[in-house]
DNA sequence: AAGAAAATGCAACCGAGTAACAAAACTTTC
DNA sequence: GAAAGTTTTGTTACTCGGTTGCATTTTCTT
């Protein structure tokens, strides 16, 4: 799994990981708009320049983490059991990242976690930055799901795109339950339940609540 | 309908019609990044602060007119037919946008509206900008359709993200069939039956396809 | 050890957006 | 209709994110 390793590699690997971290720590202490990308190399010790060779833009110092995540999805399809649906699939997938309280489903109330998600879902830029790397993720899972075979191009589109959307708001939710006090015990039953709503609404459509 | 229209007044709505409608028309010419804001204000006379008081970034100099949008699915679900569920309303509604050939459905083959649909889809500042707007009117929807009677906020919220998603995914294939070169009176039925195959799939839901 | 290749630092730059304050334009009042 | 008050504007100067060009250093190759 470890890739060719020469020292060169090797310190990129840790600067890009110094940068990243340093980053994270001065967003959470002082707010991710109070923090220059200057301050940020400046703590590192490495330039400006060479900070955006790392990183794109200042957003993805913060969002490295998550960027692990890309592609999830769609791999959760690819490598379900067979005679498992799609839907089954990734339904059992979020209830187990659920109670294994990973940051991404919004529900875990480490501190330094929900200081990461608090300022995650109060800046717009970083909202904005993350949807981009959802597109990726509905690209693959749209792939995925028309190489499982139901519908054609259009539908899997579709459906990726509402997969990937209900998934968003599900920890958009959670966030909010733990934002707004609520401990993490109390509200896990409560993240379970709004998943299967989510799930049912989505295998089962709108109809039922909304009319064809 | 008209407002309250003294002379400061009036002379503000013109200043910021002329600001948009030469920043569009610079974009349209020689592309959003190659103009810069300090252009526009220049093209229009005004300095760039005042430029800055009228909108609040760049982006929305571009997307002034479609903010007029703002709240349309949300009007179409508190105002439809008694009798008609909400989602027959929306759905129908989709259809006339279509026949008008609105641009918001990314189906208009006008030269100046292709060029900014063109400009819209392969910008990523001004995509991201636009999906702010989006939000507000997914909320707008959440509450029409709360209101609507069928189910709680949960339900209601998600339901309103799915509708939302659908169009906008809907549009982006519309604008990429006339991008690929496709006529208007071509795209067109494909593009009603698109739109047909979408709201098939939201009212009955995902199960059909990729199972519950 | 020498030279190619890649990564870095430096300095200067561009463009978006903002702050401070003074000048100008409109509105209101007498 | 002028004076006083309010709102809008221009000027200047600044911060910050991001980029460019080029010389220097560091690592990899042979």
């Amino acid at each position: 799994m470890t890739e060719e390793t020469g020292l060169r590699e090797r310190k990129k690997q840790r600067t890009r990981q110094a940068l990243s971290d340093t980053a994270v720590e001065l967003f959470l202490k002082r707010g991710f708009d109070q923090v220059s990308v200057a301050d940020v190399a400046a703590a590192v010790e490495v330039s400006k320049p060479t900070l955006f060779r790392y990183f794109p833009a200042k957003e993805d110092l913060a969002l490295y983490r998550i960027a692990d995540h890309q592609g999830e999805a769609a791999r959760v399809v690819t490598g379900r059991p067979a005679g498992r649906s799609p839907l089954a699939a990734l339904r059992t997938h979020f209830h187990e990242r659920l109670d294994a309280h990973d940051p991404v489903t919004g529900l875990n109330d480490n501190a330094t976690v929900r200081a990461f998600n608090d300022m995650l879902y109060t800046t717009p830029s970083l909202l904005a930055r993350l949807i981009r790397y959802a597109d990726r993720d509905e690209e693959l899972l749209a792939e995925a799901l028309a190489a499982a075979g139901g519908g054609d191009a259009l539908t899997a589109g579709l459906a990726a795109a509402q997969i990937i959307t209900v998934h968003q708001r599900l920890a958009q939710e959670n966030w909010r339950k733990l934002a707004g006090g609520r401990r993490i015990a109390d509200a896990l039953p409560e993240a379970h339940r709004d998943a299967d709503r989510a799930y049912d609404l989505l295998g089962a459509g709108l109809g039922t609540e909304y009319g064809r």
